[in-house]
Formats: structure tokens, C-alpha cells, sequence
DNA sequence: GTAACTATGTAATAATATAACAATAAAATT
DNA sequence: AATTTTATTGTTATATTATTACATAGTTAC
């Protein structure tokens, strides 16, 4: 599904759209690699892109692994409700889209009744194909 | 609750100590830099005791903040299961300890029908002191 | 058109983490 | 007790991930 690309600045569509082209999640300094012939030459120029496309929801940091993702989901602005599969063996990252799995956190309180805004969570197993 | 430290290496006692005198999350130079007195002097002494420490569930790591904290469950050897409310004003972390919660993540399986070992779920707001 | 804001380019460096290798110590086996 | 195996330690160097700081340029709002 292609995404609107409109409000993003120049380096913001170059480092989204290599994201985007890769199935798996990007670490930052392969984005950079793949980057450089397009003119983006220093670390600041990839991180600054990353952590605007963060903050508005076209790609996801996956935690654990300090890579980066292209959004799937529809909507595709859920930079604060994520929740993602993760293959110890090959490491291959699936988004969770699941609107139960979604209502149930975003619903939940904890005993002290802290209401949060965002939240992220990381499942590992081993997926079919390794097993 | 004091932790039975059997079993435990040298090291892996030190380092465990001082994240458990913490009650924030440490970082791991943080650490070097508090137990170079005892001794430790580079970091991978510290990492290896970290990766173990968190193996055997002592402590866990909070992958947003690349941080440390004790395991203060009763159990205390969750290293599979983990859930922490983090306040993005004064960075308190706390770990959730949700039976309802622990149960609903452990049983959840996605479409595929894969079937996880391993989550981890970081919860983000504002705490009540900060608000 | 100028002020305020946003984005860019660049160099340097900070912060986080691991690889590789030598040496010791502890536990298990005989 | 000697041997083998396994876990732990110490150390140097380096790899990986991320930010600071500052100069410049483009855009938007008034």
C-alpha cells in the first residue's frame, strides 16, 4: 500500500522510501549506506529524518533490535500503539495489527491508575518458516 | 525484597547490587563507572554480567532507554514476560505486575498463529507526580 | 520583507556494545 | 589427585548507534 508522501521534506521521502522498499527493518547507518548516493552523507541528515518519520507514524523503531520499519497499518498514523512479532531465528519483524490486542492495552490501567499514551511491545518466538 | 545471589558469579553479584540499590534504571557505563572501585574496570565485564543477569530474569532491560532495572516481582525469574510503565517527564520506570495482563500477552497469538516464548511491553505516559 | 520557524549540511564526538584473545578458576569425570 | 571441561575473568581494541554544535538555506506567517 503506498503511502502520502506529502508534507515530508526532501531527505525525509529519500530516508522513508528506502524503508519502505526493504521487507525487514533498516538499521540506521545501512539506511545511511544506502542513502549516500542520493546525497545524504552524515549520520544527523538519517536521524533527524528517522525520528520525524517516528513521531508521525510512517515507521516504527523496533526496540529491541535498534532497526527501523515501514508502517503497514491502514491508518498509518499509530506512532503511539505498537505491537510487533519478532523471529529470534531470523529475525524477521511483523507488525501486529490487532483491534482487540490494541483496545485491551490502550484500555489498561495499572493499580497506581497512571493512564498512558503510548506504549510499544515486542513478542519473540520462532516464526513457521524456521521451525 | 532481598534476592537470593547464589549462583552468581563475582561480578555478576557487583553489578547486580547496584542496579538493585538503584531505584531508577541504570545505564550500563553508568554502572562501570560505579563499580570501577570494585574492580571492574572495562566494559565487557560489565555487559557479561548484564547478559546473564537478565538471562536468569535478576534484572531486565528497558530497551527504549537502553537501562537497567531489579526484578522486584515475587517470583523473580520472569525473564519472559515483561511489562513497565515508563513516565516520559521524569523517566520513572516502574514494572507492571499484572496477572490479568501477564496472562491475556502470554495467550495472545497473532493471525499465522505463531506462537511467542518471549514479550516485552513498555507502557508511556506522564506519572501523577508530574502532572 | 522581515521575523520565526523548519530543514539542511558538516565536522566532531558521545554513548552503547561487541570481538578477540590470554589467563584463571570452578566443576565434573575419571 | 590428575584431567578434562566449562564458566568466568581481565584486557585491549574496535564496532555500532546516536547526538551536539554550529553554519547555512529555504519556507511560512504576519
Amino acid at each position: 500500500m503506498a503511502q502520502k508522501q506529502q508534507n515530508l521534506s526532501k531527505n525525509q521521502k529519500i530516508v522513508l522510501d528506502i524503508i519502505e522498499k526493504s521487507v525487514q527493518p533498516m538499521k540506521a547507518y545501512s539506511i545511511l549506506f544506502n542513502v549516500q548516493k542520493k546525497g545524504l552523507k552524515a549520520p544527523p541528515q538519517v536521524y533527524r529524518a528517522l525520528d520525524k518519520l517516528v513521531e508521525i507514524g510512517k515507521i516504527h523503531k523496533i526496540e529491541s533490535r535498534n532497526a527501523f520499519i515501514a508502517c503497514r497499518n491502514s491508518a498509518c498514523t499509530i506512532a503511539n500503539a505498537t505491537a510487533f512479532s519478532i523471529c529470534e531465528s531470523c529475525e524477521d519483524v511483523k507488525e501486529i495489527s490487532s483491534s482487540k490486542l490494541s483496545k485491551y492495552l490502550s484500555n489498561f490501567q495499572d493499580k497506581e491508575g497512571m493512564k498512558y499514551n503510548k506504549y510499544n511491545l515486542e513478542f519473540f518466538g520462532i516464526c513457521k518458516k524456521c521451525k
